[in-house]
DNA sequence: CGATTTTGACCTGCGC
DNA sequence: GCGCAGGTCAAAATCG
């Protein structure tokens, strides 16, 4: 039911300092006051809004993510901001087929549901943008045909179950890609 | 000196 | 069944 969701944003080099969260995974937006946009979860869908008061050039615009993805079109919307699950390039878990559901091994065994992700990818010069969240890291590996490595992060938050994994786009170095897994039990701690 | 990071070992699923 | 790749653990090292 979870799928995953790309968005590509472009985020000038002064990036602000902190960036955007996920607050319960249902919306993802700012942490300054000027909410961008929301991600809504519908079902097994998520799909992607703009809400009024965003300003797609001042702050940061979204840009095709590009045509390699076999990106399904949400709606009727021209450009596709965003892909939708089917790309085996990042290993978000495989394509977009409902038998892949319980591909989570971890979660199979442990009997729970999948896991939410979603996953940004961002310019920035920085690897690791602030979100908001304290995280701690836990892992890092290099992954194959990717010269950098995957660094990834637990929520510090006694009991909370988020991970995120930060890894920069092996394609384009200036883009970092943030993979968020799981729900926040708590609002943001900063 | 407690908290966090580092880093190699370990674990598991998957493809062959 | 084996090896690979990705994800996690945990002891040691480092940080503040």
């Amino acid at each position: 039911m979870a799928s995953n969701v790309y968005v590509s944003c472009f985020v000038p080099y002064s990036t602000l300092p902190s960036f955007a969260y996920l607050n319960n995974n249902k919306h993802l937006m700012t942490t300054t006051t000027n909410t961008f946009s929301s991600i809504e979860s519908s079902g097994s869908d998520h799909f992607f809004e703009q809400s009024t008061d965003f300003e797609v050039s001042d702050f940061f615009s979204f840009e095709d993510w590009g045509n390699e993805q076999q990106s399904m079109d949400f709606g009727s919307q021209g450009n596709q901001n965003f892909g939708y699950q089917g790309n085996e390039l990042y290993d978000f878990g495989g394509s977009s087929n409902i038998q892949n559901e319980g591909e989570n091994s971890r979660a199979v065994r442990s009997g729970k549901e999948k896991k939410e992700r979603v996953a940004l990818r961002m310019k920035s010069e920085i690897d690791v943008v602030d979100d908001g969240y304290k995280w701690r890291k836990y892992g890092k590996k290099m992954v194959k045909n990717s010269p950098t490595p995957r660094n990834y992060y637990r929520c510090a938050v006694d009991g909370c179950p988020v991970k995120k994994r930060v890894e920069r786009d092996r394609d384009d170095m200036k883009y970092v890609i943030t993979t968020y897994e799981g729900n926040h039990i708590h609002d943001a701690p900063k």
